[in-house]
DNA sequence: GCACACCGACAACCATATTGACCACTACGG
DNA sequence: CCGTAGTGGTCAATATGGTTGTCGGTGTGC
């Protein structure tokens, strides 16, 4: 019987999880003192990771420009969650790292998202769920970072 | 054991899975004679349906403006996917209706998704894949249109 | 018949991406 | 030691896609 089971609803749902899930961590966020970050945002800090990194790093783990990514890591200055350093070995690159303030809202975001698993978790039960997680790693690329989310959608 | 699950992966994952469905959708579009039409565009077709809708209706049921509706509509009579006519009954109203290639496009994206999830039907068992639609099912919303996905991501 | 609601279009603006160009700096081979 | 190639950061122009505001034209109901 595979027509109970429309093709197009698979890619939906997915995009609906996902969707729920980061809708309800930026209101937590947003609760949280951080009413500013964006979704985008939170790959972007992951992106700096505790090393720091310079703009057209981020570019190329972002899959953007290095325009695109200084452009961001403007905004995200301009809020006070990232701040540039001149490099000293190296006059040419200036990095980009995650200030208390980003820290705590990277630190805030991986509570919430724990706390938004154990609700799936709750509601569907923690095997399931890891059966879910077991069989997306399955179909999906296995390096989970490098997303080029921002271009993707609206190119 | 909640450490070994990092709560952060699950939307990727679910994102991610979204991803390689849509890509790989759009890739094989490509081939089959539709290589202008974008990940938007599907949406905006399911919610123009076979009953034709105007730029108005279009923009509640995906959640935009029916400004914003109105310049897709136009970017896809541009490509010969649309058409926009007059109602005859109601001279405010200009209905948007599908082409025969917009038809095409739908039928085809239908076909390859019935493909793609026969994949993962392969990979990973229908059971297992029946399990994961189920439990998508009773964590999002019901309500599988109305996405409002273009402003939700950028904006 | 008239107030109100709705549709479509135009305009201005904003956000985010792109490419191209340019300059400062580093690294390296002659 | 120096010139060339490569890299990083920034400015400029452009494209896209979204928003709000406004306005004229068209139904609808009291």
């Amino acid at each position: 019987m595979p027509g109970d089971r429309p093709g197009f609803e698979l890619p939906l749902r997915l995009l609906l999880g996902f969707r729920v899930l980061i809708d309800e961590l930026h209101e937590e966020l947003a609760r949280q003192g951080h009413p500013d970050v964006r979704p985008m945002h939170g790959f972007v800090f992951q992106a700096i990771g505790r090393d720091g990194a310079t703009a057209a790093e981020l570019g190329r783990r972002l899959g953007v420009s290095k325009q695109a990514a200084g452009k961001t890591v403007d905004a995200l200055e301009r809020l006070g969650y990232v701040t540039r350093r001149a490099d000293a070995n190296d006059g040419r690159r200036k990095v980009v790292r995650l200030t208390d303030r980003g820290y705590d809202c990277l630190a805030r975001s991986a509570r919430i998202f724990e706390e938004l698993r154990a609700k799936w978790s709750a509601a569907l039960g923690e095997d399931r769920l890891r059966a879910m997680e077991d069989d997306l790693r399955r179909v999906t690329p296995p390096n989970v970072f490098r997303l080029d989310i921002p271009s993707w959608f609206g190119g």
